[in-house]
DNA sequence: ATGAAAGCGCTAACAA
DNA sequence: TTGTTAGCGCTTTCAT
């Protein structure tokens, strides 16, 4: 077995009360007595027992985060930051992917490493607001994206349909009259999907437009590849359409790809719109217009949200002594408007593409 | 505090022990008993602890995976397929990002969360593999994508050497006589970076040519936005290059659109090739040629090197069990011509573009 | 097939 | 300021 407190605690002469004190950095140890525990663990190579230390405390410093797919540029990105945000409180972040699977989303939510992890960051896609509810595991939670609902816990959103509406009202303003909501149907993302097309069809009613039905293009994911399948389905079926409404960047650059290798012209013949801001949009060419969800704002809102129902380090209230209901965090978004709908085709560098 | 297996066994009228049995499923338990067992488990809500259990057992299940960066398409197509082939395995997966610096490299080096790590899978930026040998930590360590040294760990790597010559060779081979190296000076990516401009090197040997040095282009990152500047670098220089080799897909995508931004053609004026085989590349327009390492059989022959560090699951032959040596496992990587170098501009789907 | 009991390494009440 | 001690919840040896 590896060292332990009281290998340190037998060479330093001490017990292995003051050996966790030093360890701990309590306020009062003597200093020649930390000095000579410090030495004895250096020695040894004495590493704390975080299974030991966890078991103790009731608390493990572990935190997950539950996405649909960790590859997908949008999730990644919000992991790294999210990542990063952990790291700065300490926390360590244990990465769970659902491929937007209600199964396997069930299963996390009640449990993700049992009792071993202190809150949970959930970005749903295959469970809706009511399967959420009837979660019986007490860690927790915060919901990541969902416009959700303040019965069911903590979220973070930002106004996915307001964004929609504003993307699509763009489109409309540069003349456009046919815009196809690519992502309309999809089998995964219900809520996030519900909410942009709500939007795209609010703007339409407010231009005093009823937009065809067959405008809503179902795809079979929210990825490059459906994408640029339903952009060539909308030629191979002679849809008219002269602006594509892309429920994602990803789809959005599939389907400016299809379009583009078929001879169509973007934004001459067909504006593009995405959703999520994600940097390959930024160096496509054209550059991609789209909605870009304040990420910073949204990881800060959810790190701050898990930290007031965690228990606190020193003096600890106990886990119950979180805000009395569940909050919801509102974050910023905004229309960047690029090459792909007729704007500039610049790099847009007005937000840090990476992190810091 | 939570119910625990006492509280099970008092309402099953049984001992802890027959819990325990019965959790783990443990052959010699009589139906009756297990059925009974069961059903307190299920009306008291019973979580077995996994605090405990690691402490108990001395393993935790979980495993570490770190990585430069968690945006960045190439690492977070690995850490999705690594967190795939973790979860088939039974372990779970924390992340940690180094942003490529030595000192963080270091210090998660010895010690992810102390000893509640079973294993560490390691894509190293910034350490030299001497620095990576004097590592104290004994939780077993997997390098992936280092040429490394058997010496120091056991890892999983393609020759980017060769790689780098295959693609250098391919430009020369189309009949480009001045081929920039874009990244071949970075202040990331060390080892990676050496070997792949020792093979863009050798490859103009080959051909019986001396590359002039002012090709060897420096980068601040292996991002896009350091391909763009490099790019527009180049020509602002008044450098001639008819083909740029991009040691990574970003800075690719990058130097492509600064590239087509100021009216150069490509692949005409100038072919690009880059590296990692990353999704964003094949949905360029042009579509971007590039070496694309096999990432599944990376993921599965690091998992089966820890998979063989670890201690078996029952009869426990203790963590010095595996291999004597440190293993080396070489994956295959293949250049994949596409548009951006004068192949088909169609999107190859040879390879599964996301996880199956 | 099951029970009793020890102990993994740490923290925190209680004492001194 | 430091020592003593109990115990977090589980697995496992020994006993039956």
């Amino acid at each position: 077995m590896a060292v332990s407190m009281r290998d340190v605690a037998a060479r330093a002469g001490v017990s292995p009360r003051t050996v966790s004190n030093v360890v701990n950095d309590a306020p009062y140890v003597a200093a020649g007595t930390r000095a000579r525990v410090e030495q004895a663990m250096a020695e040894l190579g004495f590493r704390p027992n975080a299974a030991a230390r966890s078991l103790r405390r009731g608390r493990s410093g572990l935190v997950a985060l539950v996405v649909p797919e960790l590859d997908s540029p949008y999730f990644s990105a919000l992991a790294a930051r999210l990542s990063e945000a952990c790291a700065e409180r300490g926390w360590t972040l244990l990465v769970e992917q659902s491929h937007g699977d209600p199964e396997r989303e069930r299963r996390l939510l009640d449990g993700v490493r049992d009792q071993q992890v202190d809150g949970v960051f959930f970005s749903p896609w295959g469970l809706s607001t009511d399967e959420l509810r009837e979660r019986r595991d007490p860690t927790p939670l915060v919901l990541l994206g969902e416009q959700g609902d303040v019965s069911v816990a903590d979220h973070v959103v930002i106004d996915n349909e307001a964004a929609a509406f504003e993307a699509t009202a763009h489109l409309l303003s540069t003349g456009r009259r046919r815009i196809a909501a690519v992502g309309a149907r999809s089998p995964v993302g219900r809520e996030t999907v519900r909410l942009r097309r709500a939007g795209w069809a609010r703007a339409h009613a407010a231009a005093g437009l009823a937009p065809d039905p067959s405008l809503e293009v179902p795809v079979d994911s929210l990825h490059r590849a459906a994408g640029a399948a339903a952009a060539a389905r909308l030629l191979d079926e002679g849809v008219q359409a002269d602006g594509l409404f892309c429920f994602t960047d990803e789809l959005a650059l599939g389907a400016m790809h299809a379009l583009l290798a078929r001879g169509v012209r973007v934004p001459a013949d067909v504006a593009v719109v995405g959703f999520d801001d994600i940097e390959d949009g930024r160096y496509a060419t054209p550059s991609l217009t789209t909605v870009s969800p304040d990420l910073p704002a949204l990881v800060r809102g959810a790190a701050a949200c898990l930290a007031d129902r965690l228990p606190v380090e020193r003096g600890r209230p106990g886990p119950e002594d979180g805000p009395a209901g569940h909050r919801a965090v509102h974050t910023p978004h905004r229309l960047v408007v690029r090459g792909s709908s007729g704007g500039t085709a610049a790099v847009d560098g007005a937000r840090p593409e990476r992190l810091p």
